[in-house]
DNA sequence: CTGCAGGGGTAAA
DNA sequence: TTTACCCCTGCA
């Protein structure tokens, strides 16, 4: 396969360390030159900003602009959205000015509930460790630059992998879970293509709980950053129950702080972009 | 150097 | 509502 190359001038709300950055993808490597180089789908790509430039380039399986037009969600205008947030209030106004390169990824759906499934409990460079050993063992190898990338398995490449054989690869107790959820997608117990044809965020999330390894958090994680691409979730982790402490509830014990006390803040202030506020958020309080 | 506490979602008790 | 699950990190 040849190299393509894709330049994009004067992009708004594009800041590579913000996106790849954000917690909500794990296979994105920082370069030695400050590029990001990353695997999805059959494609690996580098990124660089130059100046008014976004320069990809990369082995891509098919035309390198509508791909990259879909994955970094460019036709979605973040300005507006970041005008609107703006509005809410002086944090969230500020937390948006922090992270005013975030952008969403719209990516594949097997590889961000595997991979979550893989976030529960766990740091993200262990996560990253896990995530990328699976596509050595069970993916497909790419070459570029005499450099090997691999592929997320398919379902189908990863059917006959054992719950032993993914403890091997450091998956720890979430080892049955993956092999689970596997199954659970291959025998159609949780119908894939269903998702995508679902209106209704609360139905979708209710079939994803049913997964097994897939709680609330995960699920919320799921429905904002794959390409099912909700933004009427609200993913608590942490930091997100911590800056929303800070901020809204100031109960100084942040342990007692419960979860539909959150929700329902987030809905109240937040509507139908809260998925994007606690990006935003997010970021915000765990890089400050 | 060794050992122990802490961090972090889900599922099951 | 509490606890076990696994591994890495930081600190005594």
């Amino acid at each position: 396969m040849e190299e393509q190359k894709y330049i994009l001038k004067n992009q708004d709300s594009f800041e590579l360390k913000h996106i790849f950055d954000c917690g909500q993808c794990f296979r994105w490597n920082e370069e030695v030159d400050g590029s990001y180089t990353g695997v999805f789908g059959r494609n690996v790509l580098n990124v660089q900003k130059h100046q008014d430039e976004i320069i990809f380039k990369g082995i891509v399986s098919g035309d390198i602009e509508k791909i990259v037009i879909s994955y970094f969600d460019l036709d979605r205008n973040y300005t507006k959205i970041k005008e609107n947030l703006s509005k809410i209030d002086e944090n969230v106004k500020l937390s948006v000015e922090y992270g005013e390169g975030i952008r969403i990824l719209n990516q594949e759906l097997i590889e961000t509930i595997l991979s979550f499934i893989i976030s529960a409990n766990n740091n993200i460079p262990r996560i990253k460790g896990i995530i990328e050993r699976i596509c050595q063992n069970y993916g497909d190898k790419i070459v570029w630059n005499e450099k090997s990338y691999y592929t997320f398995p398919t379902l189908d490449q990863l059917k006959d992998v054992s719950i032993e054989e993914f403890r091997n690869l450091g998956a720890g107790f979430r080892d049955r879970r993956l092999y689970e959820t596997i199954h659970m997608l291959l025998d159609g117990t949780v119908n894939i293509s269903a998702l995508y044809v679902e209106k209704d965020t609360q139905k979708v999330r209710e079939e994803l709980l049913k997964l097994s390894g897939v709680g609330p958090k995960v699920a919320d994680c799921i429905l904002l950053f794959s390409d099912l691409k909700r933004f009427d979730v609200f993913p608590i982790d942490v930091w997100v129950r911590r800056v929303m402490n800070e901020l809204y509830i100031k109960n100084p014990d942040e342990t007692k702080v419960n979860k539909k006390q959150i929700e329902k803040i987030a809905k109240e202030k937040f509507g139908a972009l809260e998925g994007l506020a606690q990006q935003y958020l997010f970021y915000w309080k765990r890089e400050a």
